[in-house]
RNA sequence: GGCGCGGUAGCAAAGCGGUUAUGCAGAGGACUGCAAAUCCUCGGAGGGCGGUUCGACUCCGCCCCGCGCCUCCA
C-alpha cells in the first residue's frame, strides 16, 4: 500500500487512485531562458522516481510534465539576447532534454508547452469571468478576484488576512485586491501577444497549468507536483483557477494528492538564481558522473533539504562505487523483482512509504554486502532490478570502475597505457622484482589508477 | 509579523517507544610479496530543560539554533 505525503492535508496517507489502475501526474516544469540548475534536477529526478514507482506498482500512468514557453522573464532574455522568442526557447528545450536524458531521466508521456494552449487559457479565462470570479482591470489585465473564491490559501495554509499583514509587494493600484493575480496581461509596445476578448495580450503565469493539466488530465486528478516554492503562490493560484471555472453546483476537486520537493541548498541556503548561487547541471556534469549525481539526489529524502557540495558528491561517488564493485564480473542483466525476498520487501516497504528512498538503498546496501559474501548471480539480478527502479545501476560494473572518477580527476592515462603497465608489472612481479612492480604502481596510483592484484590477475580502476 | 519545516555519531542520512539503519571516514584482525578490494570485529548518536512512561532519539510542552514560504523562483 503506497502512501503518500499530501501538502493539502499535511499528512502521509494510504494512495487511492480517482479510476484505478489510470493515475495522471501533473509536474511542474521549467521555464526555458536558461540551463537547468540542480534545483531543477532534483524536481526531475524525484519525480522520474514518482513515475517508476508508480508504473512498478502496476498502475496506469499518465505523467505529464509541462514547459513554461512564455513569460516576462523569457521576452526579457530573448530581447538581451537580440534572439527571437521560439530561438531562446528552443535553444533551452534543447539543453533541458539533453540534461534530463543524461541523468538517467524518463521522457513523461506528454510535455505540454504553454504557448499550444492559449485558447484553452482563454475558454478558461471566459469561464472564470462568467462565474464572477475575474474582472478586467483599468489597465487592461484581467486579474482573478481572490477574496471571491472560498477555500483561497487552503493549501499552503494562509489566511487572506496573514496574507495581507505581511504583503511586501508594491501593490497594483488596478488590483481590487493586492493578493489578485493576472490571468491575462495586455500586451505593451513590442511584446509578442495573442487576439482575446480582452484585448492583445499574453497569459499569466499561472493559468497555464490550470489548462494543460485540465486538458490532459481532466478536471479531477491524481497527483500534482512540484518545487516547495510553487506551493505559494502558484499551486494556490492553480486550484483557484481550475475549480473557480467549473459550472457552480459542480463538484470541486482539482487534485487529490499535492507533492512538494524540498529545495537544493548551497551552504546552507536555498539555490536559486536571484540569489546567485546556483550550479547548473552541465557544469555539474564536466565534473561529476550523471549517475553519481542522481544517485547523491536519490540519497535523500525528496522533501528534505539536499546540501550541495564538492565533498558531498564525492562522498556520493563512494557510495555508489562499493555499490558497482559488488557487482563487478556480473552481467548487467536484471530479473524481475522477487518481492518475497527480505531485502526487495524492505525496498518496496520504503519506497511505497511516501518514495523512502534512503531507506531503500539502505536495502541495495545490504544486497551489495550479502553479494560481496555470496557472489551468487541470483542476488546480483535483483541488485540490478531494485537499483533499476531507482534509475541506477544499469551499467557494467567494470565499466564503472574505469570510467568514474572522483572531482580530483586524474585520467591521464588511457586503457591502452595503463594495461601496458599492468603488463610490465606483471613481468617484473614474476621475476620478484617487487621493486619495479611497486614503482610501477605508485606511478598508476599518482596518475589515479588503483591496481587490484588477484588469482585470476590484476584489474584497475579509476581512484 | 503570519504560516511551516528541521536540529541524529567526524561527514551524509533513515527508521523506530525497549532489539545492528545504511554509506563514507576511523580502529583492530583475516587475506596480500606490498597494496587494493572484500570479509570479520569494534568505537562513536540523537540541540537544551521539563513532562508522560516500567522504559524516549522516538510522544507532549517550553526554550535555543538553522531553514523555507508570505515577491519571480524547482
Amino acid at each position: 500500500m503506497l502512501k503518500i505525503y499530501n501538502t493539502l492535508t499535511r499528512s502521509k496517507t494510504t494512495f487511492i487512485p480517482i479510476a484505478p489502475p489510470k493515475v495522471g501526474l501533473y509536474v511542474c516544469g521549467m521555464t526555458v531562458y536558461d540551463y537547468c540548475h540542480l534545483g531543477h534536477a532534483r524536481v526531475m529526478v524525484v519525480f522520474d522516481i514518482v513515475q517508476r514507482w508508480l508504473r512498478a506498482s502496476g498502475y496506469q500512468l499518465t505523467y505529464v510534465r509541462n514547459i513554461t514557453d512564455i513569460d516576462d522573464k523569457i521576452i526579457k532574455r530573448a530581447a538581451e539576447n537580440g534572439e527571437s522568442i521560439a530561438a531562446l526557447t528552443g535553444r533551452f528545450i534543447h539543453a533541458m532534454d539533453e540534461d534530463a536524458a543524461a541523468l538517467g531521466i524518463e521522457k513523461p508521456d506528454a510535455e505540454p508547452r504553454a504557448t499550444d494552449y492559449i485558447e484553452d487559457m482563454q475558454a478558461l479565462i471566459g469561464r472564470l469571468q462568467a462565474n464572477g470570479l475575474a474582472y478586467e482591470a483599468s489597465g487592461g489585465d484581467v486579474n482573478f478576484s481572490v477574496r471571491k473564491f472560498p477555500g483561497y490559501g487552503r493549501l499552503s495554509g494562509k489566511s487572506l488576512e496573514d496574507l495581507r499583514a505581511g504583503e511586501r509587494v508594491e501593490v497594483d493600484s488596478a488590483k481590487q485586491d493586492p493578493l489578485d493575480f493576472v490571468l491575462w496581461k495586455r500586451a505593451k509596445e513590442d511584446e509578442p501577444f495573442w487576439k482575446s476578448p480582452w484585448g492583445a495580450g499574453r497569459p499569466g503565469w499561472h493559468i497555464e497549468c490550470s489548462a494543460m493539466s485540465t486538458h490532459l488530465l481532466g478536471e479531477h486528478f491524481d497527483i500534482h507536483g512540484g518545487g516547495q516554492d510553487l506551493q505559494f503562490p502558484h499551486h494556490e493560484n492553480e486550484i483557484a483557477q481550475s475549480e473557480g471555472a467549473l459550472p457552480a453546483g459542480h463538484p470541486r476537486h482539482f487534485v487529490n494528492v499535492w507533492m512538494h520537493n524540498g529545495f537544493v541548498r548551497v551552504d546552507n541556503e536555498k539555490m536559486s538564481k536571484s540569489l546567485g548561487n546556483f550550479f547548473t547541471v552541465r557544469e555539474v556534469l564536466k565534473r561529476y558522473d550523471p549517475e553519481v549525481v542522481r544517485f547523491f539526489i536519490a540519497r535523500a529524502h525528496y522533501r528534505s533539504p539536499l546540501n550541495y557540495s564538492d565533498q558531498h558528491l564525492d562522498d556520493a561517488r563512494g557510495a555508489l562505487t562499493r555499490l558497482y564493485t559488488a557487482l563487478k564480473g556480473f552481467p548487467v542483466t536484471a530479473t524481475p523483482p522477487d518481492w518475497n525476498s527480505p531485502h526487495a520487501a524492505r525496498f518496496r516497504d520504503s519506497l511505497d512509504d511516501d518514495f523512502n528512498t534512503p531507506e531503500a538503498m539502505a536495502a541495495l546496501f545490504d544486497m551489495a554486502g550479502e553479494l560481496n559474501r555470496t557472489r551468487s548471480p541470483e542476488l546480483a539480478a535483483q541488485l540490478r532490478a531494485l537499483g533499476g527502479l531507482l534509475g541506477l545501476l544499469g551499467r557494467d560494473g567494470d565499466a564503472f570502475l574505469k570510467t568514474v572518477a572522483g572531482s580530483t580527476d586524474a585520467g591521464a592515462q588511457t586503457p591502452e597505457q595503463i594495461e601496458d603497465l599492468i603488463a610490465q608489472r606483471s613481468a617484473a612481479k614474476k621475476a620478484k622484482n617487487f621493486a619495479e612492480a611497486d614503482t610501477i604502481r605508485k606511478q598508476l596510483a599518482d596518475a589515479g589508477v588503483i591496481l587490484e592484484d588477484s588469482p585470476q590477475g590484476t584489474t584497475w580502476r579509476r581512484a
